[in-house]
RNA sequence: GCGCCCGUAGCUCAGUUGGAUAGAGCAACGGCCUUCUAAGCCGUGGGUCGCAGGUUCGAAUCCUGCCGGGUGCGCCA
């Protein structure tokens, strides 16, 4: 609805370059706007205030010119001139009423795809494999899993590239105490990676000849050698395996398929290095390779490098980019790269970028972009730490999320059955710390609350799960499947308007999160959603009405919101609930 | 030192790329359950949008300078 208007405003403006009234060099945005003041119509433009100037024209006088050039239509039901020169549009009840018809009747509401499908590559999760997953592992794979999940809604082919890191030279270390332990207890202390780590780590520091014997083994498992890379293969099976289960609780939807691990680059390194080179990029310095780029500049004003080879022949994670950029580009066939990073990662992406079209690994099309994300908080605002000042990982991080959540459901008295609240808890304590992440703005930092999250009113997973099981309620009690519905919509309390306006922008609002990455909108519209229910729910009788005619409709708009409040919280990576 | 991000109600956060009277939730206070799930709904109070300038019809949003916080900046990833 609110693109039609748009293409209508736009055809508006054309017409006007057309008869002189506006010069031919404007391209304005046409910015559709849904005010919050119901006085001010349904959509309102500021399109004749932003032209005024160019045109040299009143602002009003303009906006009648709009309005006149407006083609005809059957959606637009009133037009007026507000203010300094606002055009504010009272769109149909027809059309409502018609696009609530055709999303009822679609499978996946109507929604509009693309226009052109996209192969979109999207880099994200990619956890270091060294280590358990933790707590700072949580964004990437939470909110790269909405944006994948939106972006195959809208018909895009979505490539998931997780892509681990496994070959740090920290592997010599963790191949160095591996080998100290005899294979039994080798297999019970990779049960814990965390613990593993510390104890490699701690021999590291400690023993000297433990030391040299890592390093010996990273010179070993680099040049291929058989042994090492055998102790290595089992050490990452293992971590995999670990960041698997995680996934899989988390409902993310990522699988070994998607691996594609930063050593499965090694034999493009080289190759990579020497292209810079062949194409005068690169610069020897101080005994390592590297690129300048004129466009970062150091604390002289120096152009900043990104070294591709260090002294002694090493590649480091800037080359390992480069290739990945290349195979997704050649063999993957991206039109879009999306990465999913920490944002303290910025710079060096925005490097890598740079250099990557200048070396021509990605054309000028390509879409590269990397969506950085704040740090998880703990309620001091220091970064999110465990009781004893560690990191916390993040298996137990969601044990304690369904511990919390199954404690909120007991409290509550229900008659729900022993295995019924265990499931239940599962999804609400798990729903709940994705929930909390999601709603967010994607770039800042966020408090990680246990009681804000777990909390059944506000934005939270657990307000809009109960939200579904209230709507999915109706149908139980009734009897009915919410998919066979008859009769046909009539709307007259402003509830029912208010739900059904709401209801209808669902499209716009999952375009929104695909264009610009960020999960965080749609959570706000579902909570709009959801309230806009509950305003209905407690206003109109559905069941006890009755008015055979309204009953219908209210039915088909309690059942459009099921199936949207459904597919929403589906994008997010949220299942829902029959029951609470 | 330079780069990037941030500063909005007591707390947690929105504010869709310059629009109309800055919005939610929590907390506080007041209403609504013999009728579809009250884990809900309706309402009240609460703001120098860090500070100071500037740009313009209009600024939380853009520019400059300061204050405060975070983070990054050559051989880790």
């Amino acid at each position: 609805m609110k693109t039609q208007l748009e293409q209508l405003l736009a055809a508006a403006i054309a017409e006007l370059k057309q008869n002189g009234t506006l010069p031919d060099d404007v391209a304005p945005r046409i910015q559709l706007d849904r005010p919050r003041d119901k006085s001010h119509g349904d959509f309102a433009t500021n399109l004749a205030l932003m032209l005024a100037k160019p045109a040299k024209a009143n602002p009003r006088a303009l906006a009648e010119a709009i309005l006149a050039a407006l083609p005809g239509n059957d959606i637009i039901a009133g037009a007026d001139i507000a203010g300094p020169g606002f055009i504010n549009f009272k769109v149909s009840q027809q059309q409502l009423l018609e696009q609530l018809e055709a999303a009822y009747a679609s499978a996946e509401l109507n929604i509009t795809k693309a226009e052109t499908s996209k192969r979109v590559v999207i880099d994200y999760s990619s956890p270091n494999l060294a280590k358990e997953m933790h707590v700072g592992h949580l964004r990437s794979a939470i909110i790269g899993d909405a944006v994948a999940r939106v972006q195959e809604f809208l018909g895009h082919t979505v490539i998931r590239q997780n892509h681990v890191g496994d070959w740090g030279t920290q592997f010599g270390m963790l191949l160095a105490h591996m080998e100290e332990l005899d294979a039994a207890t080798a297999e019970f202390e990779l049960n814990n990676l965390e613990t593993f780590y510390k104890a490699a780590k701690r021999s590291f520091d400690e023993s000297e000849a433990f030391a040299k014997r890592a390093r010996e083994l990273v010179v070993a498992l680099q040049s291929g050698d058989e042994y090492c890379n055998k102790l290595w293969q089992q050490f990452i099976d293992v971590s995999l395996t670990h960041c698997q289960e995680v996934y899989d609780r988390l409902g993310v939807q990522l699988t070994r398929d998607d691996v594609m691990a930063e050593s499965s680059y090694n034999d493009d390194l080289a190759p990579v290095v020497k292209d810079l080179e062949a194409q005068g990029l690169l610069v020897e310095d101080q005994g390592a390779k590297c690129v300048f780029l004129d466009e970062f500049k150091n604390k002289e004003g120096d152009p900043l490098p990104i070294i591709v080879q260090k002294t002694g022949g090493g590649f480091l994670y800037a080359t390992t980019d480069l290739a990945a950029i290349r195979y997704r580009v050649g063999t993957l066939n991206a039109d879009q790269v999306m990465y999913f990073v920490d944002q303290r990662q910025g710079l060096h992406f925005q490097q890598i970028f740079t250099l990557a079209r200048k070396a021509g690994y990605a054309s000028a099309d390509l879409q590269l972009d990397h969506f950085g994300f704040g740090t998880v908080m703990g309620k001091d605002g220091r970064p999110y730490k465990s009781r004893d000042g560690g990191v916390t990982k993040l298996a137990d991080l969601l044990d304690e999320a369904e511990r919390r959540a199954l404690e909120l459901l007991q409290q509550k008295s229900n008659e729900l059955s022993e295995t019924e609240q265990e499931h239940i808890a599962k999804v609400v304590g798990i729903s709940s710390v994705k929930y909390a992440d999601l709603s967010k703005n994607r770039t800042s930092d966020y408090i990680f609350d246990w009681d804000t999250m777990l909390s059944f009113e506000g934005n939270t997973a657990p307000y809009l799960l109960y939200a579904f099981t209230r709507v999915n309620s109706i149908f139980q009690k009734a009897g009915l499947d919410a998919n066979s519905v008859t009769g046909e919509l009539m709307l007259e309390d402003e509830r029912e308007i208010a739900l059904a306006n709401q209801l209808v922008r669902f499209n716009e609002v999952v375009h929104s999160v695909a264009d610009k990455a960020m999960p965080h909108f749609l959570c706000g519209y579902l909570f709009e959603l959801a309230g806009n229910f509950s305003s209905f729910y407690e206003a109109c009788p559905i069941l006890n009405n009755d008015n055979a005619e309204q009953r219908q409709s209210r039915l088909k708009l309690s059942a459009l919101t099921a199936r949207t409040l459904q597919q929403g919280l589906r994008l997010l990576g949220i299942p829902t609930l029959e029951k609470m």
